[in-house]
DNA sequence: CGTTTGTTTGAAATAACTCAACGGGAGTGG
DNA sequence: CCACTCCCGTTGAGTTATTTCAAACAAACG
């Protein structure tokens, strides 16, 4: 499961799909970067209700803040095969500032994710349930776009409908119907693990996605 | 608004209630060290939807993610009249390591924040509203606790019930039911600013508060 | 004191959930 | 290559948590 090579790059490892990226708890001295593949963050209650917290995709650092606390606190785990890149801290300090993998490129990777759970506390709380899945596909689409992993507003969705309902904190069954309806309306075809989005603008104005992630803010009545 | 002294422990700013201690995109070369008084960050939508993000109470950072970038991507907002000093970038980096206000200090605040964000994603995800609200009561607590706010069960709560509403995602008019019910079942008092705990474990309880739950949850330990 | 701001209550509307069952497709093993 | 799963997607019907609207009331404020 965790094949490692030693070349100047530093070693990967391969997990397949289900396996752990990290248990809660676990202690950490690296960050990973991962070069292909999906992975959650999630957490579990007892009585079955699951939210998945963070997704990592192709060339997202995950948990970049290892690197200033090597401890996991929930588990992460492969939702699709996953090759990863192991970043020892002395690796990562190593780096000059411009340099790939630098220090100040994984903290900024932290500051990006604190950013996107302030918009992620938002569509939870204030969203009915077809924004946040237009939401989230829009986030898909341009996060998989900036890693060149959109051709022709066609990208790879591995995420199973149980995989989006943990993301947006909606029921499974009702995911199926928004995406019937997103359909129906012709702003998406949505089929074996591939998404083709149809109509971007659609999907952006339904899914309150704003140039900017402050864009959306107005000052508030005194 | 913004009266500043010059003692060496570094200025300081008043706001009142309502007041701004950021905008969104505003440029910032400091942290703030909130004294008295809460704030907080919220994101609004057109249509009037509030969320808020987060929330800052006496003794916490505000923003210590300024430190690494000095830039505010939301609004903060004084929810009533707020003491707070400036730590200046470089007043920060000159601390020794173990001493009050240093850079490993804020970088652990802010660290606190990525994580209590994970906690809120699935409060807001996978909570029902009485679970989200009985853990917020329980995370106020906590909080005041560790700074000493609290005695004997008894703290402040300057949260209007339409400020709890956009806490925890709900309605206002149900923020209302809810706490009748809490009070009803004897678990607290809550009238005029102050909030009695009468049965912390059963507020824990109904929060979902769990031990392994509750770490994240509380602040800094200084 | 009058005005504003916050709380309480009721009734009707609705978004989303649960339960339950069926169908398809992708692997897997014979 | 076929048959058998198992996972995943789809659909319908009934239920429930939460919202919205509207109005009255209380409390804080200047």
């Amino acid at each position: 499961m965790t094949q490692e090579t030693n070349r100047p790059t530093g070693p990967v490892c391969m997990f397949r799909r289900h396996d752990y990226l990290a248990r809660a708890g676990e202690t950490k001295d690296c960050v990973l970067r991962i070069e292909d593949g999906w992975a959650a963050q999630y957490r579990l209650l007892p009585d079955g209700r699951r939210q998945i917290i963070t997704l990592f995709l192709p060339g997202d650092y995950c948990e970049p803040q290892w690197l200033l606390q090597g401890r996991a606190t929930l588990p992460i785990v492969a939702l699709t095969r996953v090759r990863a890149r192991v970043l020892p801290h002395g690796r990562i300090q190593a780096r000059a500032p411009h340099e790939e993998d630098s220090t100040i490129r994984v903290l900024d990777a932290m500051l990006t994710l604190l950013r996107n759970r302030e918009k992620w506390i938002f569509n939870l709380g204030r969203m009915t349930a077809t924004e946040r899945l237009c939401n989230l596909l829009c986030e898909l689409h341009a996060r998989l776009k900036a890693r060149n992993r959109v051709i022709q507003d066609r990208c790879a969705m591995p995420l199973t409908q149980y995989d989006l309902a943990d993301i947006v904190g909606i029921s499974p069954v009702h995911v199926n119907r928004v995406l019937q309806t997103l359909r129906g309306e012709g702003l998406l075809d949505l089929k074996g693990r591939w998404m083709q989005v149809r109509d971007l603008m659609a999907l952006q104005r339904l899914g309150e996605v704003s140039g900017d992630a402050a864009g959306p803010n107005v000052p508030q009545a005194a």
